[in-house]
DNA sequence: ATGTTATTTATTGTATACAATTTTATTTAG
DNA sequence: CTAAATAAAATTGTATACAATAAATAACAT
């Protein structure tokens, strides 16, 4: 009944849930755990947490096994600033090669997006909004660059689950739709500017800037409560 | 007398060999070779090739084991377009903290380079060349992008070593003393253009267009012998 | 001799066993 | 009752055994 499933179709299973905050940031991973609800052994599901601690989504302590990573404030600015810096990049390189029918796809993406947010599905809403960027730079014809861009993506969703505020999600992916429609009229220098805006816009909205449970200076916190 | 080596040794002696073209892309990698020189069980060892694997300096093929990459011309293309996108565009991040510290430490990598040129000793140079770039990358205040950069870094050594004249190694390294020399005089626009540049040089240094084995057109090839 | 099939050898894929370590629970002293 | 020390349980680290697959060699037929 229940039929095997490849490293790969496990791999991706895990990630799914942790892109859509299935499993949010510091949530622990034992081997077993995992080994017993896949049906493999410790062996395949180590070899697809070490991949994902290679692509910074989880991180593996020694000894202390396999956490969904919690990006740190700086991460979180290191990854953001890689967008802004990037995608826009990517932008006339896109255009070269955009078309009706990659107009058309990107626009059905959309209806399933507002489709989410009316849903209030927030899982589908993260996951469709970070599919939006990622396959977007897949349509540049340098694979190097959509891999990276594909790992800041799901990062960005580990960012989210952080530093997000409750808006920071669907605010942003109503304005999708502006994009397609300014590369559909080949506005190449508008679209690459609204990309970058966009992405500032999503870096702005993060709670970056307010010190996390390590951090807090309790000297200073209680300082006049005597 | 030999003592243990931890998977990160390994893994750093296994890329520093494969670099240097101690170990030449499409060399096989067995497991239980390799488990042997090191002393460490075949668990440890594939534990290595796979981070080599996602890193991509290593192939691994279903049942076939893993091999050193050989990259495609378009693979080679990819690269160094992304390094000539990516790397001018750190120069400004890091002149913001450029300090004589930092010049001194890459003049004295510099005399390394020129000290290699001198011995004919390829593998330090290439290791060398690619150092540069990638500890220069690392001054930015971006990790993330610095990460990359250095991966980019090593699979262009594989580049070279498939499509590189004679040449594309020591005909650059001996320029790399502009650059710090413009970064001392913080002419920042210049030294962007100089990294644009040195790039591009690269990039044309390498024998793309010519067909590998694979694409061969016999037809066209044996046309007027008949 | 060449091309095909069968057999052997080598190599990778996967699970499991056991050791090392950390975490949790229990006991004991103050 | 709290805090430290100890014991038990759970979890990860590593090696190894065996199965599955591919490569190399040998045997055979055309």
């Amino acid at each position: 009944m229940n039929k095997m499933l490849s490293d790969e179709a496990i791999y991706k299973k895990i990630l799914k849930s942790i892109v859509e905050h299935q499993l949010p940031p510091g949530a622990r991973l034992p081997e077993d755990k995992l080994s017993e609800a896949f049906g493999r052994s410790r062996t395949s599901i180590r070899k697809v947490l070490q991949r994902l601690a290679l692509e910074r989504i989880v991180t593996i302590e020694p000894n202390k096994g396999a956490h969904v990573n919690r990006p740190s404030e700086q991460e979180a600015q290191e990854i953001l600033d890689s967008r802004i810096m990037l995608e826009p990049l990517l932008i006339p390189e896109i255009m070269k090669y955009w078309s009706k029918a990659n107009s058309k796809y990107f626009r059905a993406m959309l209806k399933e997006e507002k489709q989410a947010e009316a849903n209030e599905d927030q899982a589908a809403l993260i996951q469709l909004t970070a599919q939006f960027h990622y396959e977007l730079a897949a349509l540049s014809d340098n694979s190097v660059m959509a891999d990276f861009i594909q790992q800041l993506c799901y990062r960005s969703s580990l960012i989210i689950a952080v530093f997000g505020s409750r808006h920071s999600v669907s605010c942003d992916c109503g304005d999708h739709l502006e994009l397609i429609e300014l590369m559909d009229n080949e506005q190449n220098k508008q679209a690459q500017d609204w990309m970058k805006q966009h992405l500032i816009h999503i870096k702005s909205s993060l709670k970056l800037g307010v010190s996390d449970g390590q951090k807090i200076n309790f000297q200073q916190l209680f300082a006049n409560s005597e």
